[in-house]
DNA sequence: CTGTTAGCGCTTTCAC
DNA sequence: GTGAAAGCGCTAACAG
């Protein structure tokens, strides 16, 4: 048996079943026009096992002009658990709504915005980070319809805000409020996680204000128990002494917790803190950790409903829900 | 300004350039054939430019019969930092290699493989699980050139085991065996990931059998600090007691440090502990955790190389390096 | 260098 | 239900 190089195309299938290519086009689609006898369907679909046939994706998009593939955009900051179980919902939720979700890391040195434009026709891109103006101007020229920034940090090129981040900043102040006088902020050390750093201390800022408590002290600092205890001696030392933190993510609040041990302080005793995303380290911790958790699957339905509000227009369902945001309490504060 | 919907072709560019539409294709692609001015060469970016013009992937892939798109899939378990970080550095050893890779998660309930092929036409797919017989079949008659299983559990479906995930439990073993006579094994409460947590048990118990140790005491546990201290417990009963462990990553190694701590113990004093990946919380654990690092850029080159191998033959670089894995010692073994 | 042409595999008319 | 034919946008091959 020579190997046959040759693709099986939907006509080979066609004249193996005895039925025009139109006829195996219709069965392949479950097109409404049910006009088909289940004989010639079991016929076709028999063919179609028999010969291996599987449908050319790239045929498929050139002819309806857009694929059903969206496509989502990584930011260069690392991955953890939070995006990995983001990543996962929203492939979920797209699945439902008939589109593949694919993932895409870009990677500083890794090919450009428009080489990915070259590879793949996406229907939507979602990405996590507004674009430049040239990138989003490329992007509609290419025949892709919607852009949506995730989080809208400066209107730059952002087509939609969809998130209230903030809302996770409030609920770590509104928490260590009641027990605390002078809150503390943990900004991360890595600017690219800004889009996410900045609206989240935006709400802490606010619950201060609000509650007429002085404004957050704000420190930026690595990941290391050392750099975190030299803060918190700092934070100690001032008057009032700031006692309650919040931190940018489980992982500064973890920080934090080192930081504390290594000056033989104790959670939440000498120091209140609070983190964000409930990472399995988080129930870990010692002490386990306080976090703030997002309600991620309604989070990427809310997501999804927009990419496809972009896609069919406003007839797509409404879904005015906001996404909840829940507070883990364990014993860190 | 009414808004053009139909889209910029190079047949455009063409015209406005004042050029054939072969010239486009050869500006656009490079094309080796440099019989082109350097003057017509602008005129027809410049045209491209103006226009907005972006090339159809669809299009060109129909054409050449392939993208350059490798899909990697991502079985259903919760994505850490671990395949994060892997996600980067595959992103990026593919786009040296001219190769867009994306990633696409096989969350249950979501598309099922074949859904796949109908949205994207990858040269290749990498997966982290073996395929079934049909389903690789399925991607071979696709036109899908390879098919690699990262980590071959059981030969099924799987064309290349290019991991050797043992040195990563022999690594442990190794370490623990210096100043431990038995060994335990944390092994997950989640078969999805018996891929990677199989080989490397096995790693374990090659090296207790090389050296002579009994055989590793293996406990299945959940991510809980009372499910450890009570395993705990039990290694510690044992005659002669069990006092090294090795964890299947730094999640379940952390548990048992929770674990220990619940009991009023400590590491390493009365139980050595190990864990892998050097994931965030590992360096901010108590006491700082002592883990296995892979090298994961180089196992990222290694299975680009084998993908560009399968696609254009031997002629790829050999690189038949095998990646290094180290040894991150803290203070909790 | 230019112009033309064919064809990748699929869907969708438009007759019959 | 069938058959033929057009066209999505791109590239490559061929004569000029």
């Amino acid at each position: 048996m020579a190997p046959r190089s040759r693709r099986v195309t939907s006509a080979d299938v066609a004249r193996d079943a005895g039925v025009s290519r139109a006829t195996v086009s219709f069965v392949l689609n479950n097109t409404a026009h049910q006009k088909i006898t289940d004989a010639t369907r079991q016929r076709v679909l028999a063919a179609a096992a028999k010969l291996g046939y599987a449908p050319s994706p790239a045929a498929r998009t050139l002819r309806y002009g857009r694929s059903d593939v969206v496509l989502g955009l990584l930011p260069d900051w690392p991955l953890g658990h939070a995006v990995g179980n983001l990543i996962q919902e929203l492939t979920l939720a797209f699945a439902k709504r008939n589109l593949t979700f694919v993932v895409h890391s870009s990677v500083r040195g890794a090919r450009s915005l428009s080489d990915i434009w070259k590879a793949l026709t996406p229907a939507a891109v979602l990405a996590f980070e507004p674009f430049t103006d040239s990138d989003a101007a490329a992007m509609r020229s290419a025949g892709i319809e919607v852009i949506v920034a995730l989080y809208d940090s400066s209107g730059l090129g952002a087509e939609a805000s969809i998130t209230s981040a903030n809302a996770i900043g409030a609920a770590q102040a509104r928490h260590l409020a009641a027990s605390h006088r002078r809150l503390g902020y943990v900004y991360p050390d890595d600017e690219r996680v800004a889009v996410f750093a900045r609206p989240r201390l935006d709400g802490v800022r606010s619950v201060c204000a609000e509650l007429g408590l002085p404004e957050p002290d704000v420190r930026t600092i690595p990941l290391t128990p050392d750099a975190a205890a030299s803060t918190i001696r700092t934070w100690l030392a001032a008057d009032p002494p700031v006692t309650g933190i919040c931190a940018f993510n489980d992982e500064f609040a973890m920080t934090v917790l080192a930081g504390l041990r290594k000056l033989g302080l104790e959670a939440p005793r000498d120091m209140a803190v609070i983190g964000v995303d409930d990472s399995p380290a988080a129930a870990l911790a010692c002490p386990p950790l306080t976090t703030v958790v997002e309600d991620l699957p309604a989070v990427a339905e809310l997501y999804a409903d927009t990419v496809m509000r972009a896609l069919d227009g406003p007839e797509a369902s409404a879904s005015p829900v906001e996404p909840r945001i829940r507070l883990e309490v364990r014993e860190s504060a």
